[in-house]
DNA sequence: AATAAAGTCTATTATTTCGATGGAGTCTAT
DNA sequence: ATAGACTCCATCGAAATAATAGACTTTATT
């Protein structure tokens, strides 16, 4: 699985959209401007998430865009499938596990590949965008809990995922 | 993490170069038929291998590739490095530990990202090429137990690593 | 009604990556 | 000397990537 820089420019602008969540339609300039992101480039990343019913536009002058559910049923897994396709590191799991099936000489091989895929799965399906942002404003979350980061080294969702790494 | 199709090919020359750990230099031509490789590129693959002195060349008549090392000491993280880059599905772990230290409104993301790699990490450097071929002729490993494969839904190195995923 | 501000849509472009092939050269067993 | 095999470099076409341009539509405001 790759994520690419436009699928960069998604998860962004997607996070500034749950930061300014409830705060009405916010117009692709800002959105821009804001995150530093190529505005022209930016405005086909929002259609496609529009077409994708995860966010909606408002059209016309005080027009602009927002998200259609709360930060916290927004899975990253959404937004990096459907800008950068399937999580698997080759294919798709439905390939793999046809393969897994079929190509026998090969079938250790997929199936590093699907495990691969899955532990990816299970991070980013269980990773939500209300879990990334530090509210900005006032009108942000129920309560004031930041849910993530704080000190150094801890391991994001999962509770000591990292063994002892030190390459790429 | 993207493998991509020459980093599929010379995973699996390599495991069939592993299945014939032993006998001698392999004709890349006997590689190409064997697993179905188009000889020309697969040429091309095995020159970076041998670069990267995960393989070893014989030139001239009789000549051939053959594993510099056991099947057990070649990881599977190494073979995707050297062909795919880093394991990491955006930028590699140096620059991920970076921006997580430096681009504050991002770094939860980042994070999420550093997390992915280490689990894609976490199981590529733990396979090995010995757990992935079923021995093929006589001369193969020092004993006959198959490493992995069996049953149908068991998960590969780690032990119950999925959760119950059905899409991609 | 006119205007300006905003999203919509399609086309195009430049660059890079990917997958693959060709051919001349070099080495070595026979 | 020769044939078989790796080596090295050049090129190629197709696809993906990142980005820009411009004409069009919708809506708030005056």
């Amino acid at each position: 699985m790759k994520i690419s820089q436009k699928g960069l420019y998604a998860l962004q602008a997607m996070m500034m959209l749950a930061r300014h969540h409830n705060q009405g339609a916010i117009k692709i300039r800002d959105i821009a401007y804001e995150e530093n992101l190529p505005e022209k480039f930016l405005e086909l990343i929002l259609l496609e998430l529009k077409n994708a019913r995860i966010v909606e536009s408002v059209r016309g002058a005080k027009g602009g865009y927002q998200l259609r559910r709360d930060p916290d049923d927004i899975h990253l897994s959404e937004i990096i499938r459907l800008i950068d396709g399937p999580l698997a590191p080759f294919g798709d799991a439905e390939q793999l596990r046809t393969l897994i099936d079929r190509d026998l000489p090969h079938r250790a091989l997929y199936q590093v590949f699907l495990d691969v895929r899955d532990a990816a799965a299970k991070i980013l399906e269980h990773t939500t965008l209300a879990q990334l942002i530090v509210p900005s404003g006032p009108r942000s979350g129920k309560n004031g809990k930041s849910q993530r980061s704080s000190k150094k080294k801890e391991s994001a969702i999962l509770p000591m995922v990292v063994g002892g790494h030190k390459g790429e």
